[in-house]
Parts: structure tokens; sequence; C-alpha cells
DNA sequence: GCGCAATATGTAAGCGCGTTCATCGTTGCG
DNA sequence: CGCAACGATGAACGCGCTTACATATTGCGC
């Protein structure tokens, strides 16, 4: 329609540069007049590029991830890729499934939240040759391009805190989960340096939430556990402590001080504020799309592992 | 390396049923030791069906579609498909970027928070000739398959509550937004037909959360408002204004009520627990890639629309 | 006016699969 | 034994692009 031929068509969305101003003028009408939209599936065929990310999460709901996925798309979308979403939840077979799935439609990058611990997966995952990037993590070795930050050192922070405010009767209430038993094993580490005795420690599997943070405090509580502090894996567990002390008429910080982990859009607006460890999920989420538009421009990333670090934020809960 | 022809291979992945079972266990051997993985984009060049989805939502953080997203997500791994995020922010121009970038990968269905409104936009996916799901929302006009309800039956219930229970002073706080405005109109009809004053209104554009809903309320208690139920259009909102008025000494629900929207995940949890109107997001995200998995098969979908209606929860704040 | 570089466009060869159609045993049955 | 019918497999084509490479066309310096 425009009298040119595919390949002048190519350039033209591609590297309008390449083109004379007359016959771009003269493209652009009949794309606009058909409504043309290219192929990009076919593109990405011919080019062996296709300008697909994917970035796995255990979940996005009620998700310390999901401002890292929020950032990471609105990133990606500014440079022109789009993204694939793989929520693999805590079970090992569906990170298999879902990288299966993902790499199928050889991404241009992967984006992980945490590490693959299958040795198989990884295997699988080098030999891609594609760029990956694990995020919220410190892998002690990496696949390789890495964003995230010490678990240690947050669990050693928070420990020496509660060494510090001479706090006594320490409680954990954490989700499972390499990441969280990495905190606590930092957390016991700073108590053991100060010549205290371990704290008490309570698990749970599920999904981390304020209702789970309540009825796990119940329980404890109910079962005569009277801590002076409790630390939490998450501010919706820490959030859910607090209610059901209050409820049970105890005063935060007062009778029982709370810390949370994640510093999560709520935290600060609660009553009381939330004492709790910030992790930036947003500047992950950006510097791993920095990454990988660096490796996509052929530049070689000289430090491709970034801590991020964190804050221990104190407000009124502990 | 199993000593078969492509086509045997492609078989093999696309219907095994077809394969002695010999000729698929040697095609199985070479594809383990080999670490084969079909390339979906060529495959989708051939056949014409990407297994793509794209999925649309204004933002995933601290956002009532964030249930939606995940149940999509996996209903549709569990089918063999993967989910293209396109978060559009608020931004109309946002969408048609997205939008464009998405249908340049030919998906196989493309499923929306809301609608469209830019004609042009609408015009263009119509020519797709892809299904598309509308969500959250009941348009007069849709373009295809919708799965939804009536925000105005949503203002409509909570405006007959706040009658019913004798409440004089509503305000209304409140993002801006298509479907907002109208459970808007919806709660202040309510009022009319009883005869009574049309209720004050407080609107913000940003994002929805605690922080936005206290310093909305505090702005309007500050201006000398002294509403006695206040009705937000999130659960993040109403939960901001409660905070707000605990910390100025007010009782909730004794000297205010405060109703939410969308029953989110920590809404039972809190102090006072949330009066709310619950919706099923992830029973929208399922229902969506029901219609969409029927489409797929060729089957013809008798009701395309389908309206999951909505639940007044009531509980302790109002 | 010539040669050469630079610019603009076309030509054609794939990219890695799915799919159709033909081919080649095999089996069943009269 | 012969033929039809069927199941299993391979050959070849094409999906809609990108990208060398080839082919005008132009401009410039000498």
């Amino acid at each position: 329609m425009a009298g040119v031929s595919g390949a002048t068509v190519s350039r033209f969305f591609n590297a309008p540069q390449k083109l004379s101003a007359e016959t771009a003028a003269r493209i652009k009408g009949a794309v606009d007049e058909l409504g043309y939209t290219p192929n990009l599936v076919a593109g990405g065929l011919a080019s062996n590029r296709s300008r697909l990310v994917a970035a796995l999460a255990p979940t996005i709901e009620q998700s310390i991830f999901a401002a890292t996925i929020q950032a990471m798309t609105d990133e990606l979308a500014g440079a022109g890729y789009s993204v694939m979403l793989g929520l693999t939840g805590t079970r090992d077979e569906h990170v298999e499934r879902q990288l299966s799935a993902v790499l199928g439609r050889r991404p241009d990058g992967v984006i992980l939240t945490g590490s693959i611990t299958d040795p198989v997966m990884r295997q699988r995952l080098v030999a891609q040759n594609t760029p990956i990037i694990e995020t919220w993590d410190l892998p002690a070795d990496p696949i390789d391009m890495v964003v995230g930050f010490s678990h240690d050192a947050v669990g050693r922070a928070v420990g020496s805190r509660v060494v510090d405010k001479g706090w006594k009767k320490p409680l954990l209430i954490s989700a499972t989960g390499t990441r969280a038993a990495i905190r606590q094993a930092g957390f016991t580490q700073a108590l053991r340096q100060n010549d205290r005795p371990d704290p008490e420690v309570l698990n749970f599997t599920s999904v981390t939430t304020v209702g789970q943070g309540r009825r796990t405090f119940a329980q404890a509580w109910e079962a005569g556990a009277r801590p002076d502090v409790v630390v939490c894996s998450s501010d919706w567990t820490a959030y859910g402590v607090i209610a059901e002390a209050q409820s049970r008429g105890l005063d935060v910080p007062g009778d029982l001080a709370v810390i949370g982990f994640g510093d999560l859009d709520f935290s600060a607006d609660v009553n009381p504020s939330l004492t709790t460890v910030r992790i930036d999920g947003h500047a992950i989420g950006r510097q791993a799309v920095s990454f990988l538009l660096q490796r996509a421009r052929g530049e070689r990333v000289a430090e491709s592992i970034v801590d991020v670090g964190f804050e221990l934020v104190v407000r009124k809960s502990g």
C-alpha cells in the first residue's frame, strides 16, 4: 500500500532514521489507515530477541514482592519490553513448571525473587544463556546477576536492637522459607553474642496475613507465652500481632513491643506505627531492569552484584 | 538424536497419543538428554496460537485487582498459557501504549480490568478478533465478554444502609475514577430516594493507601467536617480514616462509623473490624479464564456476561 | 566528467516450528 | 491371497518477520 518492500516497513519500525523522511511518511500513512501492528512473535523469531522478560515470584497478593514487580513492569514497558508473570506459589514443582513454560518463549531475561534451589533447574537456567537476575537475596553462589540484601544482616540488626532495648523474652513469629530462616539465624546469633538465650520461635507455613499474625499470637498467648517483644517476618504479621495484643488489653509498645519486616505501604500509618525493616522493593526492580537493559545493549556489567541494603526504621511499636 | 523427523517431535509435544509408545519413549530420552525445550515463539508463529494472554490492570500494589491477577495467572498456568502483565497506571496514554505492545504479540485473549473508554482503542481491540474480557464492571456497551458487578448497585446498597442506620451526615472519601464515580452516584441516589440531602464528597487522585485515608480525613476534620459516617472507595482508605479518627480520640463506630470497599485480606482482622463491600476478586479471575478457555476450545459462549455480585459485609466499624 | 563514498531501498534467505499430504507398513476380512 | 482401511511417520511448505547482501541513486572532490 505504501509502495515499498517488507524490509522497508521493518526498518520503519525498528530503525526509522535509516529511511528518507518521504518514505517514512508514506509508510506511516499506510500503517494508520490499515491499523497495522507488527507481529512481534514473528519478529522475535526472526531476530532472536523476544523483547520479553520473565518475572517469577511466589505471589503478588499481600506480598512484599508486589512493589518489585510493579517497578519492573513500569521500567520495562518504557524500554519496549513486555513482562511475563510467573506466580510460583511456595511449592517447588510450580517453580519448575513456570520456568519451563517461560523458557520456551526464549525471554531476553529472567528475574527471580529469591534463588532457585533445585540444581537441575539451575543447570537449565544457566544453559539458556539468557541474563538471569536473582533478587531479594544475596546468594552465596549466584547464577548470574544479583540485586538484593543480606537477610543475615537484617536478623542481626533486629537482634541488636532487642539486646540494646533490654528486652528479655523475644518471640519470633515467622513464615517458613529460606530467607526468613536466615534472618532468624542472624537474630539468634546476635543474641548469643550478647550471652542471651535463644529466642522462642513460632513458624507457620501459610501466607503472611494480618489474620495469620493474630491467630498465631493468640495461640502463643493461650499457651502461656508472655514475650516482651515479638519479631515478625512481615509487617502484615506484625500488625496482626498488634491487633490481637490490643484486643487482649495489652499496650503496644508498653506491655509488648512488636517489630515487622518490609516497611509496607501502611506501616507508618497504623496505630501504633510499626517499627520495621525497610526494604526498597521498587529500587530492587529498577536496578534489576537496569542490569537487563545494559546486557541487552551488549555492555558488560562490571559489578553484577548489588546490595541495596536495608534500614531499621524505628517507630512507635518497638 | 531419536532418529525421527521434526514432525514427529512436534507430535510428541502436541499430540502424544498419535505416536507409538516406542517412538515416544525414544523421543523422551533424547529430550531429557539434550534438555530440549520447544521454542514456543516459533510454535506460535506456525500455529497462529500464541498461548499468551494479556492482563491489563492499573496497578497491582495495594490494589483490589491483585486477587484477580493472581487467580488468573494460576488458572492460566494450569492450562498451559502464560500471562503478559500490562500495568497501565491511571493515565489513558499508558493504556494505549500497553495495548499496542500487547496486541503485537497476538495474544489468545485480553483481560481488562474496567473498560477502555477511548473509542479508537476499542476499535483496534475489536479488529483484533481475539477474545476480550472486561472485568470489575458491567459496561453498558461491552466489547465482548464481561465478568463484573454493578457499581451502581453497590453504591445504592451502601446508601440504603446509611439511611437505615439513621446516620445523618455521611462523608464520601473516594479516589477519582469512573467506577468509583458510579458508586458515588448510586449512593447519592439512595439518599435522595429517602429524601435525604446529598452527601459531602472528597475526592483524591492518588493511589488508595492507608496514609491517603488518614490525611484526607484529617484535612476534612480540620476544615470543620463532623460526619457521623465515612464511606470510602477502598478498605485501605477506610482503615486510614479509622486510624486517624482513633488518634483524635474518636470511638469507631461509637462517634463515627466507617464503611470500606473491597473486603481485603486484612479487613476482618483490624480493630474494629471493617464493615465493607465484599468483591470476590479471585472468582472474577477464574470466571474470566474459564471464558477464555471455552473460546479457545472453539465453544460458543452462550451467556458471555456474568454478574458476580457483591455482598455488604457488616462488621464492627459501621 | 569520473570515481568513490554515503544513503536509500529491494531481494532473498532464513528463524524453528505446526500442519497438510503423501507414503509406508500392518492388520483385518472376505 | 488381495484389497481396503488404518495407524505411524516423513517431506515440504509457510507463518510474518529480520537481516545480510545487492542494487540503484545521489553528492562531492578532483
